[in-house]
DNA sequence: TCTGGGGTCCTAGGACCC
DNA sequence: TCTGGGGTCCTAGGACCC
């Protein structure tokens, strides 16, 4: 066969990590070396059996035998250990700090932030520039090495890099090499890959593959990512659908996006979930959690300027319970108005709920759009909407002021509430402000 | 894993229209 | 009516990622 990589796009490519990043900006905080010492940040929500491991520095890991997720009944007692609560808004920030290094080596066009700790630089347009300035015999290693080098000397922060020839190629470098090697780089080229890639046998271990798929794989009689690669391609997509060319593509390294071609995945939906601290079997009590979800993302709607045109719930029954949960969607004139979302909220249970024993609720909003310019909805008066527009916004400005937990409506008083707890959470985790 | 949380994308199937 | 086919919109559900 002939290299049927031939003509994909070779560039030149860097997915950028930081090493354990919110352990590793716990301990610079403290004036510690991320790599020497041993922290881990821990939530520390009431559902979650008093706490959950979200980040775990190296040595916590390696001395302590600590994973992420983790819960706090796992964590060894150890007087070494440093324990941190997370402090979302901080790492947003830092986040910000290492987005500003890249740019001094890629324009902004050439710059994906892809996660809270990874970000995609395509260096070919700069390169020139950066041979120029670096010396003729700059190589994509050497230059990962200087972004690290300035990374580490600015802010006390380890980066892993990733290089490949497109976006895929160094996710893949990444994940699957360079978190291993001491330079904390991997490289990977289309000629590469066969050695590098097709030996796993753990599909999982492989960006967008998942336990389902891999199963399905497996099914397939395709155990190993060289199977992938030479499996007939035609007989995947019947399988499998447009998964089934994407799973062809990545077994060959291949992925034609590019960097500087990003579209902006435009905002979509914003939701709120939580797992229950406990079975919650009384339906007043499940509607008061519903109502107080509906609410934080109207809230987080409005902060944004933004109005919501489809409303969902999902409930998760309890581990006891025999009748299943469920998730339905209904369609509404766009608002951002809490009243209007938890009353939409509030039709699909009752249309839905058959007394299931409840220990998760998730509320979402998609179909986002601009406020600005809501329809008023012709069946109720003008002074109503414009009323409970004003008491939205009150609301707002006292949470914003004061905290979440300065107001509570009095239901969440009552035992159904979780509010309280929940307060000054960023993405479900500890913001370490008033309001995120 | 007796239950973390926020988010995106894809698909199947039904309703409806031309 | 034992009737075709294409397109769009909508909902429910699945899968995966950080």
């Amino acid at each position: 066969m002939l290299d049927p990589t031939e003509h994909e796009p070779q560039r030149k490519v860097m997915m950028i990590d930081t090493k354990s990043f919110y352990a590793s900006c716990e301990c610079v905080a403290l004036g510690m070396n991320p790599m020497k010492t041993m922290l881990i940040v821990m939530s520390q929500a009431e559902n979650t059996n008093g706490g959950l491991v979200l980040a775990a520095s190296p040595m916590a890991k390696k001395n302590l035998g600590i994973k992420n997720v983790d819960r706090r009944r796992d964590v060894p007692d150890d007087p070494r250990l440093i324990i941190k609560p997370p402090r979302m808004n901080y790492y947003i920030a830092m986040n910000k700090r290492i987005n500003d290094v890249f740019r001094e080596y890629v324009g902004d066009d050439d710059l994906q932030l892809y996660s809270i700790d990874e970000s995609l630089l395509d260096v070919t347009s700069s390169w020139e520039y950066l041979k120029y300035r670096f010396g003729q015999d700059l190589t994509m290693k050497k230059l990962a090495r200087i972004i690290q080098l300035e990374v580490k000397n600015k802010m006390g922060l380890y980066l892993t890099v990733g290089i490949g020839e497109n976006p895929v190629m160094a996710k893949l470098a990444l994940d699957l090499e360079a978190k291993k090697n001491h330079s904390l780089i991997g490289e990977w080229h289309y000629e590469t890959v066969p050695a590098k890639l097709w030996p796993i046998t753990d599909l999982t271990d492989v960006w967008s593959i998942g336990k389902r798929t891999a199963k399905t794989l497996n099914r397939l009689g395709i155990v190993s990512m060289r199977d992938l690669a030479f499996f007939d391609p035609y007989r995947l997509k019947k399988e499998l659908g447009v998964r089934g060319n994407e799973l062809t593509a990545l077994a060959w390294g291949v992925d034609r996006s590019i960097v500087s071609h990003k579209y902006h995945p435009k905002e979509n939906s914003i939701s709120n979930s939580q797992v229950l601290p406990r079975d919650y079997y009384l339906e007043r009590d499940i509607k008061t959690v519903i109502r107080e979800i509906g609410e934080q993302v109207a809230s987080r709607l409005r902060s944004k300027h933004k109005m919501g045109g489809v409303v969902s719930l999902y409930i998760g029954s309890a581990m006891s319970e025999t009748v299943p949960g469920f998730s339905a969607q209904t369609k509404i004139s766009p608002t951002n108005n809490s009243q209007m979302i938890v009353d939409a909220l509030y039709k699909i249970f009752d249309a839905h709920y058959e007394g299931q024993v409840v220990r998760n609720i998730g509320v979402s909003v998609g179909k986002l759009e601009a406020d600005g310019h809501e329809q008023l909805d012709l069946f109720i008066p003008v002074e109503t909407n414009v009323k409970q527009h004003k008491i939205d916004s009150t609301i707002d400005d006292i949470r914003h002021k004061f905290g979440t937990t300065a107001l509570v409506k009095l239901s969440s008083k009552s035992k159904g509430g979780t509010m309280i707890q929940r307060a000054g959470l960023v993405g479900g985790h500890n913001g370490g402000n008033a309001y995120g």
